[in-house]
DNA sequence: GACCAAACGGAACCTCGTTCCGCTAACGAT
DNA sequence: ATCGTTAGCGGAACGAGGTTCCGTTTGGTC
């Protein structure tokens, strides 16, 4: 077989690729960091001492890149959802607390949710990660909260996640806007008063 | 005296200059309506048949020709704020009419709500415009309905000006999203529970 | 050690905001 | 009506950013 040695089943990359696909990760990172996501790539390209062919060549565009720094994080989000609501006293506490997780990540995040919205020039693919992965959770701490009474029906996971994602947009640098305390307004809004009559 | 004929006050605007300022602002909100807010520079200047040296002439950036374009509606925005405090059976119903208003303006406006935040490369006296223009107003109306013990205090009117903003991000083009709902959702939260006391 | 495709680096290209500057023509003075 | 001044004009040029291209390098194989 054509197998490299180092190798699993098909095809492995040759070692410097891989070096470097992680050299980049790392890099990207750190850059993400210090200048926020919207760092420029030669930047990035600098910082992990590569052309900027390099990074097209391990990734097709900026914000696959973005997606891979992200990635992990991300599916520790989607997976938090399920233990969120098992160790909640109610579903929709389970939800606000799942919500909290998620804003703590995009505020820290410099630049990342401005970054979540369709297209947004070309990170359409980002977009669609983030909700693909998430919103599936969302829904089902949704339909949780919803069953046990907690929420007013009507409001998809995708709706919400957009629209905590957007609350989040800019909250880095504006001392004067805290994205937690509306997205907890928004959270609370979708609390269903005790008058209204469950849809279930 | 240096006054021109048809001239006011002080020296006024060559006559080809005042029509030129004109058409540009026409042919930007036609190029708006026709391609978003985000259009480039140069096809506003191809649809007003001028060079681009003469938009920034006359607006010494794209972010102030945002705000030529859309400034009477904001200020009938602002002005609709004390009617309708007036005409509303409760001050909380007033915020959420005015809102109602800005939300319709913003979602109307493809790509509006994404050029309102601050350091959006530039768009910062967008922000600053539309901010300081109708955040009093907002003030004015939260207030209102604060000392009508309907809404919970803490929140400020720029928060929730920039949340609203924020929600209406990308609403346009994306039929899964209706940031009017989420908007509203946002509003109710900021309603006071009948159980929890009044700040004043 | 030689060969070859995978990978690399970075110049080049495109788009977009903005600036610069030589030319045009509006308008007040005569 | 003509002239001179200069506001105003058009569009080339610049810089920044994402992405593509291609000649060169190099890891892996025989």
């Amino acid at each position: 077989m054509s197998d490299g040695g180092t190798g699993r089943a098909a095809r492995t990359k040759r070692a410097d690729a891989q070096r470097n696909k992680k050299t980049l990760l790392d890099a990207a990172a750190a850059v993400f960091i210090a200048s926020g996501v919207e760092a420029p790539v030669r930047d990035i390209a600098a910082e992990a001492g590569v052309g900027t062919g390099t990074i097209y060549r391990h990734f097709p565009t900026r914000a696959e890149l973005i997606i891979a720094v992200y990635q992990h994080q991300v599916e520790a989000c989607a997976q938090a959802g399920p233990a969120l609501l098992a160790s909640s006293p109610t579903p929709h506490t389970a939800l606000a607390r799942w919500i909290d997780l998620f804003v703590d990540f995009l505020v820290t995040k410099h630049g990342l949710a401005a970054v979540l919205q369709p297209d947004s020039s070309g990170f359409d693919s980002l977009h669609t990660y983030f909700l693909d992965t998430l919103a599936p959770v969302c829904a089902q701490l949704i339909d949780a909260a919803a069953e046990a009474g907690e929420v007013r029906s009507g409001l998809t996971a995708y709706e919400l996640m957009r629209g905590v994602g957007n609350l989040c947009i800019g909250a880095e640098h504006d001392p004067r806007y805290d994205a937690r305390r509306l997205v907890g307004l928004l959270v609370e809004g979708l609390r269903r008063p005790h008058d209204e009559a469950p849809t279930a």
